[in-house]
DNA sequence: CGTAGCATGTAAGTTGTTACATGATTCG
DNA sequence: CGAATCATGTAACAACTTACATGCTACG
């Protein structure tokens, strides 16, 4: 069975509304972006399997000129399954970090070449908290009562947590490199 | 050409010394084994894949009983190879996380579901500090004025700001579900 | 005598990316 | 009129994991 991973992601946005492929990709570039990439030529052939499971279902739209757009909407099994999915515990992973093998490895190099993908870094987490205000504001705007808003925010406020702390290191570090 | 990432990573502890696959394995687990792991069935193409392309070379140990040993070192070729490598900007990727991914859509299940996600979270990253300062042990034993020490330390220190910032979120997080 | 560690490797399957292929509409 | 956006999909490849296959030695 294909796309484990995936699949849940696709399920969990379909459950904030029916959508097609393409309404998945621009959804989850905001809302999940920061933790969560999927890409079309893994959306479409994920969509197209879990529909022959039964877990979505596919409804056509006409558009005149334009190619058709095919809506997807969960089933009741595809809830099950999201549901199952929720409540199972997290599989820890480590995440490979491509930064930290080169700077295990600095010491084969002038120090500039880690202290430049050091401030390269900081730079990246600088954005990555620009774009979080961003989603935070698109958030209040667009979501204001929604009572699934909190959980919305966890996740954000993890990124800031994430990223402030990466700063601090990066600063850090820098200072001690010299 | 096969195994991009993997290759460097080896390359890169091949550097420290001339080494087995079994070696390689063993040492990775503790020394980038927070950051990068790579299996067995990676590692033995890739030093295949390797030895072919002219960045290391073998030698077989014959050893009484025992399957035959194979020792790894760098050629000049794959010392440049690794050089070149590290100098080359990281190539930002935003990891997937699970994690993320289910306190996102935690509102569709009871928030005892997303209290023990966190919690496990929680826990792990306790387990994760012991687990830093057990090497910082081992390196001032092992390892006492080598001067890659700075740089091994370096990716050390970022995992323990990482573990202390999502402990701190944690907390706060959970305080605030409940 | 069983288990853990030493030691190497392959095969099959899973998962994912990138580039390609197509083509209309809308906005500046 | 050119670029961006809407919109769907496939094919080829790249990368990685898991389970399998083998078998010795040292230790408790």
């Amino acid at each position: 069975m294909r796309s484990n991973q995936s699949r849940f992601a696709l399920l969990g946005l379909l459950s904030m509304g029916a959508m097609s492929g393409y309404d998945l990709k621009q959804l989850s570039s905001w809302s999940v972006g920061h933790f969560w990439r999927e890409s079309y030529g893994q959306i479409y052939p994920v969509l197209k399997d879990m529909t022959q499971a039964g877990l979505i279902r596919r409804k056509t739209d006409k558009t005149t000129g334009r190619p058709e757009r095919h809506v997807y909407s969960l089933t009741p099994a595809g809830r099950k399954e999201l549901n199952q999915w929720l409540a199972r515990p997290v599989v820890d992973e480590v995440p490979r970090s491509e930064l930290l093998l080169k700077l295990f490895f600095g010491g084969l190099a002038p120090v500039s070449v880690s202290q430049d993908h050091i401030a390269e870094h900081r730079k990246r987490n600088t954005q990555a908290l620009a774009e979080y205000a961003e989603i935070r504001k698109r958030l209040d705007r667009e979501c204001g009562n929604d009572p699934r808003k909190p959980f919305w925010l966890m996740t954000l406020s993890y990124g800031e947590s994430m990223a402030n702390a990466a700063m601090q290191w990066c600063d850090q570090t820098l200072s001690e490199l010299g």
